[in-house]
DNA sequence: ATGGTTGCACAGCAA
């Protein structure tokens, strides 16, 4: 089973790019983020053409999730547990094959010191909590997405330089170690990024980081064989600025 | 320290 993530940065921006990789890839599951667009305007038709349900929580110009899934999705649910109609749309979750998958996009954060912080801690603690009432380590569970945070040194470009920053401070990493790092149990190397700012010719200078992650409880890291980041699809035209992590499940 | 780019939507914000 194939379960992937990708924050498309607006799918209608994005359509030809998802498509086109969807076709090639077919992944069982496809947890998008920011797709920046409402329900009622997703461009479903193009995404169902090629076999895949689809399930989406969006809203007109920030946020929005959605998934694409080859098979059945199973008590799907939107938003956490505090959120109303006016919340900012950053969860979907749906059940696959048995496996409970959550598609979150974090908030970014800003800055440490900034009420955007002090939010996206807030987010955090709340998505915790939930996961925590809901579920339980023995369950099949894989939460993923935009984290917008880097679990560690090694998954960024210039640790010093970015010490106690947004992505990489020390509340933002600790809200995770409840669960495990899928691409962190095949994969040691450094240097191993999922989004490279726009600005500055990040990508070209080799100058990312590694925020977009699939956690995964006990049993799914079990059944784990592997994880890939497709740096490819950065260096296309018109590219989104993060590019899709897949996880491979026997 | 600031700036750089992209998307949405048509000014300025978010990332």
């Amino acid at each position: 089973m194939i379960i992937a993530t990708w924050n498309v940065n607006s799918i209608r921006a994005r359509l030809p790019r998802v498509t086109d990789w969807l076709a090639k890839v077919r992944p069982d599951v496809l947890c998008m983020q920011e797709t920046k667009v409402t329900d009622e305007e997703f461009p479903r038709e193009e995404i169902e053409a090629l076999g895949y349900r689809l399930e989406t929580y969006g809203q007109p110009t920030y946020n929005g999730v959605a998934i694409a899934s080859l098979h059945e999705m199973e008590e799907v649910a939107r938003g956490l547990p505090e959120d109303d109609d006016d919340s900012q749309r950053r969860v979907i979750e749906a059940t696959v094959k048995g496996v409970r998958i959550v598609n979150v996009y974090v908030p970014n954060g800003q800055a440490p010191g900034t009420e955007a912080y002090e939010m996206k801690l807030q987010w955090l603690a709340t998505l915790c909590a939930a996961l925590e009432e809901f579920y339980y380590p023995s369950d099949d569970l894989v939460l993923l997405g935009d984290m917008n945070i880097a679990p560690e040194d090694r998954d960024v470009h210039d640790p010093e330089a970015l010490r106690g920053k947004i992505h990489v401070s020390e509340p933002e990493r600790a809200a995770l170690r409840s669960l495990i790092d899928a691409l962190r149990q095949k994969n040691q190397d450094d240097g191993v990024y999922t989004w490279w700012d726009y600005r500055m010719a990040m990508f070209r200078r080799g100058l990312g980081y590694r925020i977009d992650l699939i956690l995964v409880t006990p049993p799914l890291s079990e059944r784990l064989l592997g994880v890939t980041v497709d740096r490819d699809e950065r260096a296309q035209e018109k590219p989104s600025d993060h590019a899709p992590v897949i996880a491979t499940f026997a």
